[in-house]
DNA sequence: GCGTATTCCATTTTT
DNA sequence: TGGAATACGC
């Protein structure tokens, strides 16, 4: 049990106080994770099996490197351990109990795209209008219910709730909500707040004894980042941990001055109330930051300390002096840009980093755009997280549309995306009267079209329906005998969609058709290969249903495989919890963007700012050695120049911090009139980074040693195919083992 | 019913 | 600004 001596004498007792309720304050840096895996190394070293411990996490990375660092701690015994975010380890018992309240194990899961559109119909049909009832504003009420624990029945007869909805022009959401819960049973489905909250429901009947079962099982569990769980998740928590008799098992690991997650209803009052839960609770505090340099831990504490209700520590530091912290003024957005890429360079030169020492942190999404078209310039590699995801491309989504139509006829949003895609004549017109007809007989879509005769439709468009739902009816037929992959492949070839998509000669079409290769590749090695499995919990269950349940929970951050570039990292602030960069920029340094205008204009303004002042305290922690932070006078936000004020957080840092020869300027700087915005420079997309060459196809031969663009390094194992459809099977070394690429496409240079 | 042109409209953060 | 809903011509 050497690993115990690499433990301060707190962290010590936080890994072995193993029985009885424990809360672990973890400040930033404060080695949170190393508790972790080592109370659980120390668990199963004392003989608990690994089986009988739960560790919930927020995001499959943290669940995945948790599992990397047990194992090199006690093996592969790591393997049997439930380690997973909420969302996927409830979604995985889901799986194994649904039909105990009346879902489907094969039920789909819908994504915030399906789950608005099931709104959207919702609306129309009532005859609202679609513009006041938006479908993301309604879903988020439904969201924000569901995660209190209000079900439609309860929202009906919550007087505030419906107060609330009516000052904002929305009275009717407790019909919609009603209406979609049952919507989306009908199909089958569940949306991501389903997954907890069926759970719950599935806890709180108590079918069968299914409550006890899991109580049993679960004898340890561990939560991490409390503080970002909601009232629905620490309820949740709480039945199983919870009972006469039991032992209360449970470590949660949070930070209050890190709790971010308040607009999806998470609460700080659930680390605060876990004392009065759970009087024997024992608190360990971690305070010293093993992370950051000791001006940032400064501007850290100086920033939060602003803060009303917290938990009282004192963060410190051993790391020495550092960097004071550098801030960029910048006339308009792109010029910001241009300074933070030169910024860059700079301290890349000086200090010998590399390109993935550093992260480009923002407050929204939307401002990765500009540090993009800087960094192109410049030639140097980056990765944007969040946003479009690649399950969230069309071409992708269609495909795995007709497998969840395949698993769950009733899944209603997959059917309607598929029914006329490619299209086959069956349009908008004719679905609205199946829609109606099935409506009006309480039947499902899928149901709907098989008697679609019925409801007045063409000869021709009914013909096509009769086709499309023989096709359907092979694929299910397939699903038992053959694999998840079988059945997918399948699908791509019967269905045509490799054909629609070819006929377009672009080179996003060209694009489109890889991804789906792509998409085809990663079901086999959902099938063949151990690793892909992100929960690792049950790597037997290969199925079609499983792969459909897990690809949809899962984002971009979980997919980092066979990165051999190294790149600098651009994400918002949120994605970056968690993580630790050498160097960080925090852009966007302006009221109304960082405090957001949202936050700024709210009706608890100071709760809201509260929030994004513990946003920033997140993105400050996040640095090691060096801080930067910049901000623009002026900016274009839809499509409109804007002008703003440099941030109230930034001048909460105390000047001995701060590299004072570039001061803060509070006066707007307004351009003169005359001022107009640079055209920028469209770089042409594909353009291989760094010094990358693509080797003719015919280079390309079994035997071969090549590098691919995204995979690395690997050995070309075969070539078939003909002419310019020749496709390399090749193993790559990095991780994501063997790979079928279309060679016309594959970014491949030969190197021996 | 289909594909394209046009207008319109909303802009926070995410499992 | 750009994505999505709508209008329009075939």
């Amino acid at each position: 049990m050497g690993y115990l001596d690499e433990l301060n004498n707190i962290q010590k007792s936080a890994v072995t106080h193993i029985n009885g309720p424990v809360m672990v304050i973890a400040g930033p840096g404060s080695g949170k994770t190393r508790v972790l895996t080592y109370r659980i190394a120390y668990l199963v070293e004392q003989g608990i099996p690994p089986w009988e411990i739960l560790t919930l996490t927020f995001t499959n990375k943290a669940a995945k490197e948790m599992k990397e660092r047990i194992t090199k701690v006690i093996g592969d015994k790591a393997n049997n351990i439930w380690a997973g975010t909420f969302h996927s380890i409830f979604a995985k018992i889901l799986r194994m109990e649904a039909t105990k309240i009346g879902y489907p194990s094969d039920f789909s899961i819908y994504d915030s795209q399906d789950a608005k559109s099931v709104i959207t119909e919702i609306v129309k049909t009532q005859g609202l209008d679609t513009k006041i009832y938006n479908s993301s504003a309604v879903y988020s009420r439904i969201s924000l219910a569901k995660n209190n624990l209000i079900d439609p029945q309860a929202y009906f007869e919550d007087g505030d709730r419906l107060l609330e909805d009516k000052q904002r022009k929305m009275p009717y959401i407790y019909k919609i909500y009603a209406l979609y819960v049952k919507k989306c049973k009908r199909a089958g489905a569940m949306d991501f707040d389903d997954l907890l909250y069926q759970i719950h429901e599935l806890f709180d009947k108590n079918p069968e004894g299914v409550l006890e079962k899991y109580q049993r099982k679960f004898k340890y569990i561990l939560v991490d980042e409390f503080q970002d769980t909601n009232q629905l998740q620490a309820s949740i928590i709480q039945k199983l941990v919870k009972f006469p008799g039991s032992p209360e098992n449970i470590c949660i690991v949070g930070d209050d001055a890190q709790s971010i997650y308040g607009f999806r209803g998470a609460s700080i009052q659930n680390i605060l109330d876990f004392e009065k839960d759970y009087p024997n609770l024992t608190v360990y505090k971690l305070e010293q930051n093993y992370r950051s340099t000791h001006f940032i831990v400064q501007a850290a504490n100086d920033v939060i300390a602003r803060n009303r209700r917290q938990l009282k520590k004192k963060i410190f530091t051993e790391k020495g002096e550092g960097h004071p912290i550098r801030i960029l003024r910048a006339m308009t957005d792109t010029e910001e840009a241009k300074r933070v890429v030169d910024m860059l360079v700079e301290q890349r030169l000086r200090h010998h980093y590399e390109n993935e020492d550093f992260a480009i942190l923002y407050r929204t999404n939307a401002q990765s755009r500009v540090f993009e078209e800087s960094l192109k310039n410049k030639r140097i590699p980056y990765k944007v997280y969040g946003g479009m995801s690649f399950y969230d491309r069309k071409e992708v989504k269609d495909v795995l549309a007709y497998l969840r139509v395949t698993v769950n006829p009733k899944d209603e949003e997959a059917l309607k995306r598929i029914i006329n895609y490619p299209t086959r004549g069956v349009g908008a017109t004719s679905m609205a009267k199946i829609s109606q007809g099935a409506e009006a007989e309480g039947i499902s879509l899928w149901e709907g079209i098989q008697k679609c005769y019925e409801y007045g439709i063409t000869k021709r468009t009914y013909n096509s329906i009769k086709e499309f739902i023989a096709m359907m009816k092979m694929f299910q037929e397939g699903l038992q005998a053959n694999s998840a992959y079988d059945v997918a492949s399948r699908v791509v070839k019967m269905v045509g969609i490799m054909k629609d998509l070819k006929k377009e000669k672009t080179v996003e079409a060209q694009n489109r058709v890889e991804n789906v290769t792509e998409l085809l590749d990663g079901i086999k090695s959902f099938v063949e290969d151990d690793e892909v499995d992100e929960l690792n919990t049950n790597i037997d269950d290969k199925s079609l249903r499983s792969y459909l349940q897990n690809v949809i929970l899962l984002t971009d951050m979980d997919t980092d495989e066979g990165e051999n570039v190294s790149r600098v990292k651009l994400m918002s602030v949120h994605s970056a919890k968690g993580l630790e960069f050498k160097s960080v920029f925090i852009v966007g340094m302006e009221e109304n963007l960082f405090p957001s205008m949202m936050a700024l204009r709210s009706k608890d303004a100071r709760s809201a700012i509260d929030e994004e002042r513990r946003l920033f305290y997140v993105a400050i922690t996040r640095a090691e050695q060096i801080l930067t932070l910049s901000y623009a006078s002026s900016r274009y936000r839809y499509g409109k120049m804007q002008y703003n004020n440099s941030s109230r957080f930034m001048e909460e840092i105390s000047p001995d911090y701060l590299d004072m020869s570039t001061p803060i300027n509070r006066a707007a700087v307004r351009p003169n009139k005359g001022f107009r915005r640079q055209p920028t420079r469209q770089v042409s997309k594909a353009q291989p980074l760094g010094n990358f060459k693509p080797s003719p196809i015919g280079q390309v031969v079994a035997g071969a040693k090549i590098l691919h663009e995204r995979f690395g390094n690997g050995k070309v194992i075969s070539v078939d195919g003909m002419g310019t459809n020749k496709v390399a099977t090749i193993l790559f070394e990095s991780g994501v083992g063997e790979k079928r690429l279309m060679l016309k496409f594959a970014k491949i240079q030969v190197t021996g």
